[in-house]
DNA sequence: GACAAATACTATCTGTTAACTAGGATTTTA
DNA sequence: TAAAATCCTAGTTAACAGATAGTATTTGTC
């Protein structure tokens, strides 16, 4: 059970895409180097989350992409149901198969419950809260920058993920 | 996201062992067969549960498998996290790597909430609550027995898997 | 002691998917 | 017209889930 670095790249992209809402458009290459994304990669992740209408796009010189609506007006269920398909979280309902144990399994309930806690998650998380958490942490970076950093999480291999690597 | 079916089927074959905890050994045929679980896969997870040391067995005619605490001691992260390799919901620290980002993006703190989150709902839920619950639904399945029966949340195949099939 | 029933062990197979790559076509601006 | 961008359709590779196979070993019962 894990959160796909598809999942991952398209909501950093997303939040790039925030940040940078009332500036206009921005390009692919742009998003790809300020997350340290694969810029292929992210054209791909672009191409969905443009279907999915979450972005829009110019085309030719100057073009780019833009938020469809303003940041507190997304949340990330939109945008890792778009990316990851559907978000089926118990995996049950892919071909659209129930079980005969429905109703009956205890185990069943459990799944459900995590999913639920797991959506209502993130139905209340807009871009525009992320827009507002990432603002107080580069601050705080900057204030502190000589001093050594930790995080009490781990997280994305920064680096990459470039040719070749696989998170 | 998701949960795998093997996360699944080894919940289920944990609480089938919880349900007969007292009165001694079961075989996992019979496991097998109360949980529509093809018995050749379930041996496998039986032997990973086992070197979690979450089942003890016996060998040979009349052997079997216990649980090897009593329901009330065993917890659903205990089971998941030794059937799924460490529970890494957000799959960044499987080699030990660590984000150049820890600590500087925003995203990050959202999938530590959601992968607290979901632990904390495994870690509050023990065999013997599975245990209660199944009975109460095995109970309202006997009173109602006639009535058509539906569920609000989608789950497994329940004929499956069996020879062939893949959920 | 033979047999049957059970676990234990090791290995293999197969299909799917994640993650990434490639090459170009098209559009637009400078 | 050339550069910079999106758009489109694939292809590739490695890992993994899910399942299977065969056999060895242990133990109880007749």
């Amino acid at each position: 059970m894990h959160i796909s670095s598809r999942g991952r790249y398209g909501t950093r992209a997303m939040l790039a895409l925030a940040m940078h809402y009332d500036k206009g458009l921005l390009s692919a290459q742009q998003i790809a180097s300020r997350q340290n994304i694969s810029q292929r990669y992210l054209d791909n992740l672009l191409k969905v989350l443009k279907n999915a209408r979450l972005v829009n796009s110019e085309r030719g010189r100057r073009g780019g992409y833009i938020l469809s609506l303003p940041p507190t007006e997304i949340n990330l269920h939109d945008v890792l149901s778009a990316l990851e398909d559907g978000l089926d979280i118990v995996h049950c309902t892919k071909n659209g198969r129930v079980c005969g144990r429905s109703g009956s399994c205890c185990t069943q309930e459990i799944w459900c419950r995590i999913r639920h806690t797991v959506e209502s998650i993130l139905w209340q998380t807009s871009l525009a809260d992320l827009v507002a958490r990432q603002t107080e942490l580069d601050n705080k970076i900057e204030r502190y920058v000589r001093t050594s950093r930790s995080a009490d999480c781990d997280s994305d291999n920064g680096v990459g993920p470039g040719p070749g690597s696989s998170i």
